[in-house]
RNA sequence: GCCGUUGUAGCUCAGUGGUAGAGCACUUCCUUGGUAAGGAAGAGGUCAUGGGUUCAAUCCCCAUCAACGGCUCCA
């Protein structure tokens, strides 16, 4: 791709003009509606009614906070006895009747030592240590609701009435204050709406955003299968699955080729001296697996890949005219993560990223890192991701050189017009970074791609070129994957397509319906003919009915079924059934069709 | 890792203190069919694993493992 400002922002256009699936996210997940009151107020003053029916039914529960969140509310008690889901349906119900009695809220200010005083009368003892934390200088208030009194600094609706509907959805631990040294709350989550319909359209995105979930639409299209046998977080990818991961690892690769990147492959187990000396062993231990020992020889599986492409670099003498010198490799990774951290395809213990690594002198850092992001914006744009965000992570303690490599984000970021979030303090132990965020079927989002700048790990490992100036020089480095993992990129990808991948994507591009066995000879014939031509095509050999057949493969979500009868036996030709076309199709020849579908596969639809 | 829930056939799930069921999928047979489920028969389970209570455990208790919802952590 021909760099450039204009080619990114038009670019960038392209990729706003949303798809149908992101439009309806933002439509039947509506984390603001132009209802009044705002929605936040709504559910601000649901979650002070689910305190007051928890202390109405369950007076022993302690009150924490209970803030709303962007697609309802929650409230953290503590209490002894966990609460069950028929515990929810009760305090449900009761909200219900606070709702029907309309009662008012009010606010009144309140000076501290009266708080502390009311607080601790009350056995409230997280409220008093939450008023210990507010700042002297800011005014302390109380709002009521019914018989229900809590610290809190406003933002409600005038009365219980314009809570509307509610809804509670699950109760989860959660930590006090969000630090894993103090107590588990039990956290209840539930959500609420100005109108009952509102809710029910919420609820009904719920039940679609379940149908997209990957894990669901892996067992039931074959793409993927995590085994109890081999452990958590290890993905094990089938044939169906394996043709997707392949052709977007094409697509990938095309690129990295045009950009002049060269593929390199490293080992997977290496020793764990090689760790020490980039700082992995002292920084990134806890995300490791623990040592190998083989005679005597700790040996350690790669979490990262960048140690073993400085290797590379490092093995030859290096001139300024070598630089930009871009390694890349579909590299697989292992990490450590917790137990019960892991989620499908999406945070798993072993994955493969897409990762390169830059090496170029200082005063080309600026134009690589654009370069990047314009590429992390052409994968976006090719699998109509438009529902992505830009974070970027500072470190906690900047040198100079963070101040550089922050810059060059930043310029980069701005170049592009592309807005971002701020991370204080989130950057890797290297350097900062550009981190890109994609959201799931119901809204969480991941992080796929990332473009960290690095100064340190030159340094850890002596890196040096040539310069014009027949001095040594130190480079600077470029980490980045775009996709992030194949793992996670696949995870959100089936989620964004709800499993049916548009035909160039599809594992299975055509299945062919012979109508009775008396054309099976002439379907199989058929299916020759397109794999000739490099697609992907099946023959539905059972012994079943049509009808029965287009079933089959319509939940297989195959993007074109080719229906072949007595007529189209004779004639050379195939009834075209396609994915999402209701109108029947008058048969065309088998090459006709193919030229359609190579037409589909060319263009990327 | 922590809190909670769950674990019964490949999948989705019923069920009982006296060693188990359905639908789908699978196999075979009948059927040879025109766009979202034709009929019949059959096979398939150490009821997650290990202990304990009991005359007897898939069911009750404990532990472990895994999954799920969160929290924490984090590429």
């Amino acid at each position: 791709m021909k760099g450039g400002a204009a080619s990114g922002a038009s670019l960038l256009l392209a990729v706003i003009q949303g798809r149908p699936w992101n439009e309806a996210k933002r439509k039947r997940m509506p984390t603001e509606t132009t209802a009044h009151p705002p929605l936040n107020a709504i559910r601000h003053t649901a979650a002070h009614l689910l305190a007051h029916a928890v202390k109405d039914l369950y007076p022993d529960a302690k009150l924490t906070i209970g803030p709303a969140t962007e697609q309802g509310f929650y409230y953290d008690f503590d209490r002894k006895e966990p609460f069950t889901p028929d515990d929810l349906t009760r305090l449900e119900e009761r909200m219900k009747e606070l709702i029907a009695a309309d009662l008012p809220m009010t606010g009144r200010e309140i000076s501290r030592p009266d708080a502390i005083t009311r607080f601790t009368a009350e056995d409230e003892p997280y409220k008093v240590e939450l008023i210990h934390g507010i700042p002297q200088d800011e005014p302390l208030s109380l709002y009521t609701i019914g018989s229900f009194t809590d610290l809190c600094r406003g933002g409600h609706v005038h009365s219980s009435a314009e809570v509307g509907a509610v809804k509670l959805l699950s109760v989860a631990g959660a930590y006090w204050r969000g630090d894993e040294h103090n107590p588990m709350l039990q956290r209840i989550y539930g959500t609420a709406f100005p109108t009952q319909g509102e809710l029910d359209a919420y609820l009904q995105f719920l039940e679609e955003a379940q149908r997209r979930d990957h894990r669901k639409l892996g067992r039931e299209l074959g793409l993927f299968s995590i085994e109890e046998d081999a452990g958590g977080g290890l993905i094990f990818w089938h044939p169906k699955g394996t043709a997707v991961r392949q052709i977007v690892e094409q697509f990938i690769r095309e690129g990295l080729v045009e950009r002049g990147y060269l593929p390199v492959i490293t080992p997977h187990v290496v020793h764990e001296h090689l760790y020490e000396i980039s700082g992995h062993l002292e920084n990134f231990a806890q995300n490791m697996f623990g040592p190998l020992e083989v005679e005597g020889q700790r040996f350690r599986l790669k979490p990262m890949n960048c140690p073993g492409h400085i290797l590379i670099y490092r093995s030859e003498a290096r001139s300024y005219r070598d630089l930009p010198l871009r390694y890349s490799e579909f590299g697989t990774v292992y990490r450590f993560e917790r137990s019960g951290t892991l989620h499908g395809l999406t945070r798993v213990r072993g994955f493969t990223q897409d990762d390169a690594h830059l090496f170029c002198a200082p005063e080309q850092l600026q134009g690589e890192f654009e370069q990047t992001v314009e590429e992390a914006l052409r994968l976006l744009h090719a699998f109509n991701f438009t529902d992505f965000q830009f974070f970027l992570s500072t470190r906690e303690q900047r040198g100079g050189t963070d101040e550089i490599a922050e810059a060059a984000i930043r310029n980069a970021l701005d170049r592009f017009g592309m807005p971002y979030e701020l991370d204080e303090g989130g950057g890797a132990f290297y350097g900062p970074k550009l981190d890109i965020n994609l959201s799931d079927a119901i809204g969480r989002k991941w992080q796929l791609g990332t473009v960290q700048v690095d100064f340190v790990l030159p340094e850890r490992f002596g890196l040096k070129y040539r310069g014009a100036d027949g001095e040594d020089h130190r480079p600077v480095m470029i980490h980045r994957a775009l996709a992030g993992s194949m793992e996670r990129f696949f995870g959100v990808l089936i989620e964004h397509f709800a499993g049916a991948f548009p035909a160039w994507l599809a594992p299975v591009q055509v299945a062919i319906a012979p109508i009775s066995e008396h054309q099976l000879e002439y379907a199989r014939q058929t299916a020759r003919a397109l794999r000739a031509r490099n697609f992907r095509v099946e023959v539905d050999e059972s012994n079943e009915k049509l009808g029965y057949k287009i079933r089959h493969w319509k939940l297989q979500k195959v993007p074109y079924i080719l229906v072949v009868g007595k007529q189209e036996a004779a004639d050379g030709t195939v009834a075209v059934n396609e994915r999402g076309i209701e109108e029947r199709r008058a048969p065309v020849a088998v090459e006709t069709f193919a030229e359609e579908l190579a037409q589909r596969v060319a263009e990327r639809r």
